[in-house]
DNA sequence: AAAATGTGTCAACGTTGCTGACCAAACAGG
DNA sequence: CCTGTTTGGTCAGCAACGTTGACACATTTT
């Protein structure tokens, strides 16, 4: 597991058994002291829950077809989202194991969703990138969540919109900003398809 | 896309291809279609892809100790939610089968972390409720993604939590919605002890 | 030549979903 | 009272996806 921040000890802040969050509190002491009261934190813990489940379900239905899960998934979106990646690096992002990935990933070539590539500098690595088969099916999926991302960001508005990026940020340990930071920023140019395909 | 969402917020990754951000356009009002470019797509399943996994880690790694799991955490969250919930009730909130949830039940009232108790209207009904040890082990947990989320909440700020509430809860389906709204209501009024411990 | 790195693979295991089938207790209505 | 439905429990089997440990191989680096 990667991005295991530091937690500090789980001091019981201010548990009182509930009752303390129909009292209002005095909101106006202090605006960098957010009142995170009981509820607020559960209703938090259920959004994500329930909205994380449904986000990813449209796409888990179309995967279901094809006898695949989110792990498939996840490496359809982060090798399109990066052509040429390493096996090493795409480890890195998912924080799974070796052999974890190589069981879904395998299925993936085998199928001729994802094509290997020895890498030139190094040729102990296989760079890995989509096919014309496994670009389509990625975005399949991502116009499956497209849709449904593009509903709540309506629904919401342009400023909550921005609200959610930084708090699903700040949710974030520094180990996946760091991956984020690096799969926000261009692809590092990669204009011709990748050298010396590997049949295997 | 351009990083760091800081308190201004000078990327063009915005809803409406980036210029009148920065103009501080009417943003919100004349515009009901939002231009969600593929980039800011890929970002939201990035940031639930991370944000959703970190979120997760710190309680995983308690109940990892314990011998637990996710699905133990969901059913001591919304028991202590909702003390003298239906199985029923509860399959409906978790969207698993009465199978599934058996598996994690069962050893968390051999463990004595949550009672049953016969319904007094209807006595099929096993009414669940959380014990003192599964209280102190429910809150351990929140305490440990509180002080997430806390963190989360104050980097971003009060508006943009608000912001982050209403995206999750667009991303939420019809069903998880009507499930988060009885959820939000003030459970019906439950002041004493379960009644009719069943021992076996 | 030796060490480190990148990748692949075998074996075994655990958690958490699923389906199908069946059973038992309790309620509801004739 | 009898029947049908609801609520819940359980068994058996299966699949997806994660884990660890160990080992193998090619390649690069020292």
């Amino acid at each position: 597991m990667p991005a295991m921040p530091d937690q500090t000890d789980p001091k019981p802040a201010d548990q009182k058994g509930g009752a303390e969050a129909q009292m209002g509190a005095p909101v106006g002491a202090g605006r960098n002291l957010l009142f995170l009261r009981e509820e607020e934190l559960r209703l938090a813990q259920d959004l994500l829950f329930f909205g994380y489940r449904d986000f990813t379900a449209g796409a888990d239905q179309i995967l279901a077809e094809l006898g695949m899960g989110r792990a498939h998934h996840r490496v359809l979106h982060f090798v399109g989202r990066r052509p040429g990646i390493t096996v090493g690096e795409l480890l890195g992002i998912l924080g799974i194991t070796k052999q974890s990935l190589a069981r879904v990933l395998n299925p993936l070539v085998e199928q001729d969703y994802v094509v290997q590539a020895t890498g030139r500098n190094d040729r102990r690595q296989r760079l890995l990138s989509l096919t014309p088969k496994g670009e389509a099916l990625e975005r399949r999926l991502f116009e499956r969540q497209r849709e449904w991302v593009m509903r709540a960001y309506r629904e919401a508005g342009p400023v909550a919109v921005e609200g959610f990026r930084r708090v699903m940020r700040g949710l974030m340990g520094p180990e996946a900003r760091a991956q984020l930071e690096r799969l926000e920023q261009p692809a590092p140019a990669r204009p011709g398809p990748p050298p010396l395909a590997r049949t295997g």
